[in-house]
DNA sequence: ATTACTACTCACCGAGTAA
DNA sequence: TTTACTCGGTGAGTAGTAA
């Protein structure tokens, strides 16, 4: 999910953003004293005033200073940063699954079978395309241990995720795969897979990622991981 | 417009709602350490664990404290406010008018022939019933005196507003009349009428009230008055 | 009337730390 | 590990006022 990742401070902008759009100043030109503004916003005249200039400075806002008052029009920037608050708020409020789930385990090494599966070039060529990478030949297996983790994978699996198609070679069948993208430990983007018939319970996570995250993120067995699997809109 | 009416001061909380929101604490409880969130709002484990405590206070979120983090799930009263910033946003957003245009014009005495217009009964009843008040016997006068005053007013009359149809009674004929509900000097509710063949030119605003705006007001000749004209959605 | 500068206050934030 | 207290520094808000 494409968050805000805006400073908490910075919100006061958006608050001035929102109470001048609210007196048209997105399609017009509007004309508004600070004194006018300030009791709309609940600050003092200086206050508002100032918090102009700085939306001025972020070219947010155009501003024409009036013997009887400012002449504001919020810019395209402006429109641009009100619009993408907006399609957030869209998403969560009228999605049917949240945006994200945040899981933790703790790393293990598996048997190695990720590999192998990982590799086959059926599924390989599908992650390049659907995912858009190349996995690193290798899954991150992480165990999970409290109730909590337990509950939110079995909730997450009945949300709409990627599908991978199976296939068959000479010799046997390979089934078919979801999968969602992940950041894993805020940093590292990825993939959680989920092999329709596992050999692994409900309580292990499988990640595949472009990257060898074991040495990227410095973990070994035992370290604890957090996974935020993006659900999609 | 059902504007926010909240303290600059309280949009800190609409931030940290909105991102356990994007968490999804809105549809599922969450598990989220202070740490966690406060790295994902850009401020200090203190300060999340701070606002999670008001947010509480305020029965914005439920809350509850394990050893391995926070459960949290936004309320009916959270999830209501998230929405009333969404719908608000996307009146804002979406719609092809501006929410409100404020005008400002200076008091005179008209001829007197508002009072006689406004209780005609079919105009009064058709007041009641699609402003939800019987006008005072009377017209405020406006006089708009600056060019983007006059521009704005132009515009206005291009927006949609509410329609008063005309009548005949034995002797004449009544026109038709549009108005918008107004907000007088950020006090008094009330609307403009727009008489479709007015006596006036387009300098002049007719306001009503459901009662004497300029005892209400204190109000005399030649003094400044704010008109907030709202728009329909 | 306006806007917005300079002081100054105070509330908010975050470091340290307890539980 | 957690959460959340105290407390001190800082930056946001306001009063006064100039332009």
């Amino acid at each position: 999910m494409s968050s805000f990742n805006v400073d908490a401070r910075e919100w006061k902008h958006f608050f001035t953003l929102y109470k001048l759009a609210e007196m048209g100043a997105r399609s017009r030109t509007i004309k508004v004293s600070t004194e006018y503004l300030s009791e709309k916003m609940g600050v003092s005249q200086q206050t508002a005033s100032r918090n102009l200039i700085e939306l001025d400075k972020k070219a947010w806002i155009k501003r024409t200073i009036t013997p009887e008052g400012c002449l504001i029009k919020i810019t395209e920037t402006g429109v641009a940063e009100l619009k993408k608050l907006y399609s957030n708020l869209r998403l969560i409020m009228e999605a049917a699954y949240p945006p994200s789930v945040t899981l933790e385990g703790v790393l293990f090494t598996g048997l190695g079978e990720g590999a192998y599966y990982v590799t086959r070039d059926e599924y390989r060529k599908q992650f390049m395309e659907k995912l858009g990478f190349d996995p690193y030949p290798g899954t991150l297996n992480l165990k999970l241990t409290s109730e909590y983790d337990k509950k939110a994978r079995s909730e997450l699996e009945t949300y709409p995720g990627i599908e991978i198609e199976g296939f068959k070679d000479e010799s046997r069948t390979f089934g078919n795969v979801k999968c969602y993208p992940v950041v894993i430990n805020n940093k590292m983007k990825g993939a959680v897979i989920f092999a329709l018939r596992s050999h692994y319970n409900s309580s292990v996570l499988e990640i595949i990622a472009p990257t060898y995250l074991r040495s990227q993120l410095k973990l070994k067995d035992g370290h604890k991981v957090k996974v935020e699997v993006l659900i999609l809109p």
